[in-house]
DNA sequence: GCGCACTACCGCGCTATGCGTAATAGTGTC
DNA sequence: GACACTATTACGCATAGCGCGGTAGTGCGC
């Protein structure tokens, strides 16, 4: 019951697709994925993945000083994200097919 | 495009699916799967998730002298294997709907 | 005014697991 | 006799998510 394993090389994808249509600071978007039902994953997978990302090209980032509470980090998915988000989005999509594929076809034979 | 990344904690899945309905040996559970789209998946990792497997007691093992070849080491899937799959199989499925949720908001958003 | 909770971020080290590579070994082919 | 294919194993590497702890700012209760 090992969720997190299955995280592996999706939480890139997940992050860029939080970040798709508005930029958010690490916090917030470790809240999306949360209320998005991954529950379980840890805030420092998300820091760990958004500075990967960054220094992959895929993000962009600016500190914005907060009134109320310690600065905070955003993050924007540039075009090389959006390229990348994409692709991985149809890696994703392919290979879910796949197992779905191999997991009827041993239910049938 | 790095498809391994997606393989990790469905590979275990992938290898009981496919043995769920017929015992096989190392290299068939690999051909089974290589046919079912996991083109790229490496011959080492499907020895060492069956290892892996055995070791946690969802798979039994036994040897076949083959007449035309090298030995063949049989795997096939008890009790505890199914009830992994079954479990598996759903945590999968539920993982899978979630990011396809993500996905979808990210888009809709 | 001090501890505590919440927000927000970072770094270190651990661990799981898929993979590359090489080794071993039997059989058949040219 | 070198090579290719089947079949398995072992060693070590790289990736990446996570646990834990630390830093820091704000506000609340006692």
């Amino acid at each position: 019951m090992d969720t997190s394993q299955l995280l592996k090389g999706v939480l890139d994808l997940a992050v860029l697709a939080v970040l798709r249509n508005e930029d958010g600071y690490g916090y917030d978007v470790l809240r999306r994925l949360r209320t998005g039902g991954m529950d379980e994953v840890g805030d420092a997978s998300v820091y760990g993945t958004l500075r990967r990302l960054y220094r992959a090209g895929y993000l962009t980032s600016y500190v914005v000083p907060s009134d109320e509470g310690p600065h905070r980090k955003y993050y924007g998915v540039n075009e090389a994200g959006r390229t990348k988000l994409a692709e991985s989005e149809e890696a994703w999509r392919a290979f879910a097919a796949t197992l779905d594929g191999i997991l009827r076809k041993g239910a049938a034979a």
